[in-house]
DNA sequence: CGTCACCTACCGATCTACAGGTAGGTGGGT
DNA sequence: ACCCACCTACCTGTAGATCGGTAGGTGACG
């Protein structure tokens, strides 16, 4: 049960690693206080993750895991699903600060984590694109295409989720977002 | 003319802290390579702007300036001069890359930008909804209300920002902001 | 006219505080 | 006996900030 244990300690490590980064964000974030988090010291910390940025790459590991997982279907997402992932969000603020937070970092130059947005953008359009067309076909209500509209679905999502863990009670974040779902939908909206 | 030399030299500093936080963030933005941009040593820019924090906070104040002069009217934003807004951001990646990594960093704890933006926020959403009102008055076709509409333009701005950063080729930020805003008037547009 | 007081705009040296990472252990479990 | 899971000790680099200057200018006054 020796391998249990390691695996266990390296799931309290990404957890903590994702507090931290939520607090301080990947570059504010020290090792230490990660490790402080697990009762280890800093060097402990790097005996299962050897450097500050492999552990970075594990936490993104771990999302990917994630959102391959929950929440999507192997052709997509489907657009009630989306819907349900903002309200879970709303109740996981320190997540959804967390990659709040490196999404922010990650566009300034040579980020380790910027290449894995940048494709993440790049696989979420483009499935964002294929639920919208099995929801509305190649037209959407507005007369937009799945592909144009795409781009703005994953930009409301983001854009809620700042103003929101700003001021979560400035923003009602899945009431807006279902706000802009109808607005998808168009005047002649469904129920 | 020694205070206009004095001036100079912090409009210098601000241009140079600005490409710094564009390409670093706030945190991993240092002194000394600020100084360095301007031609000055790290004491000698500590001798104009007293702390790092200071420095940031000058940056933040020149923006404020900044969008309460052009942009933006006594009662708000006019929709079309939000697109124009939106093309001219398409123009400056490194103004927006600047707070974008700002805006990202802010929401971690005790971050020195955080009350800025937070206000920031408050403040365009409501002007943003003034801006809605004068254009559609109290329901939006869509039947939202200013108020509801106003984190959703909001968020497609940001969050349009972030992906256009990301990967410039990928997303036509100006283009999908107005393909927004098209939806804002619902099926039956205008042209 | 000179010089004394004082200000601005810096620079060099240095302090303190971490931060990430390395080397080389030690101890308990199998 | 071995090795996994750690720890102690340590090194190196860097960041922000302070201290104490210096060079040049300005103005007041005898």
């Amino acid at each position: 049960m020796v391998r249990a244990r390691s695996e266990e300690r390296r799931a309290d490590i990404l957890r903590a690693a994702l507090e931290v980064i939520a607090e301080r964000g990947y570059r504010g974030a020290t090792l230490g206080s990660v490790a402080e988090r697990v009762g280890l010291t800093q060097q402990g910390l790097l005996h299962y993750y050897p450097t500050k940025e492999a552990l970075l790459v594990a936490v993104l590991e771990e999302r990917d895991r994630w959102d391959t997982s929950g929440g999507r279907d192997r052709e997509g997402w489907r657009l009630d699903l989306m819907e349900s992932l903002v309200e879970y969000n709303a109740m996981r603020p320190g997540i959804v600060q967390t990659f709040s937070a490196l999404l922010g970092e990650s566009v300034t130059d040579g980020h380790p984590a910027r290449e894995f947005f940048t494709e993440r953008y790049t696989q979420v359009r483009a499935s964002m694109a294929d639920t919208l067309r099995q929801e509305f076909g190649d037209r959407l209500p507005g007369g937009l295409t799945p592909e144009r509209a795409a781009p703005l679905v994953t930009a409301v999502m983001d854009g809620l989720q700042y103003q929101w863990l700003l001021d979560p009670s400035a923003v009602d974040m899945p009431g807006a977002f279902r706000d802009f779902v109808r607005l998808l939908y168009g005047s002649d909206a469904p129920a």
